[in-house]
DNA sequence: TAAAAATACTCCATAGGTATTTTAT
DNA sequence: ATAAAATACCTATGGAGTATTTTTA
């Protein structure tokens, strides 16, 4: 399964009608077609009743399809938080410190720090002096 | 970007050497290597740090890494969920009643189905002779 | 018989393989 | 010098197109 299919799949569903649904996806019948005809195959499932002039989804079909559009919007999800990511918008911050003086001064630090930064989320490590930060205290 | 870029990104995630990665897939390393290339260009977003004789997760492909496991598992999720309800394991019941005498059997009755099946969904309806089911009652 | 999906075939884009180069230690 | 990934090139699987057949309302 690949997530061409859940796009044809989720596509004829919403048609329903194989020749206007390929025309949306900018291909021929035939090959959608038989795109869904493999779906079926992996999953062993039908996911459509043809009958000559009506297409509907099974029982199966509508419980699929709820989950292919999750996991459509799903993709789309993970390729915006990778691109946020790397842009640095959300993230996580870990802030280590060695003098316990610190604690005084940390804790507003962070408060002014999440009102601007909301989506970035902060961890605060207690360490020893050239040691690596381990397990947050918060 | 397709589920075989996930699973390929996944496992060099796992492995972090592609040579290793590409073994487990049972392909060769080049092929491997121009697919994560491909989906990092997709993405617009690095995903590894290749040095030399290390490869690691950048800060986006650790978060894209989390985002790709949760998509991987759900493809199965929907897969068993069309399996099961395409054998009935599954489901909907909708109980349409026409007397309102069956206020005092339905619930009982609804009771007693939902102890035995409780992955069927029951909704009851209030509906006219001869009519379709319409809104559910719960 | 007409409208829609399925089949049969053809073609080509691209996933994947092999050979080699580059890179950094 | 060595180990690993990248690059270059080739092969072939299978996704997609065109033409046609089948189906049934």
């Amino acid at each position: 399964m690949e997530i061409r299919h859940l796009r044809y799949f989720v596509t004829i569903a919403e048609e329903l009608h194989f020749g206007r649904a390929a025309k949306r996806l900018y291909m021929a019948q035939p090959p959608l077609s038989q795109q869904i005809q493999q779906l079926e195959e992996e999953l062993e499932v039908l996911l459509f009743k043809r009958s000559h002039r009506r297409v509907e989804l099974t029982d199966a079909g509508q419980a699929f399809l709820g989950e292919a559009y999750k996991i459509l919007d799903q993709v789309e999800q993970a390729k915006l938080l990778a691109q946020r990511t790397a842009r640095g918008e959300v993230g996580k911050l870990a802030l280590g410190f060695v003098s316990s003086t610190a604690f005084e001064l940390l804790p507003r630090l962070l408060y002014a720090y999440r009102e601007q930064y909301p989506q970035i989320q902060v961890s605060l490590h207690e360490m020893e002096k050239d040691q690596q930060i381990q397990d947050p205290l918060i």
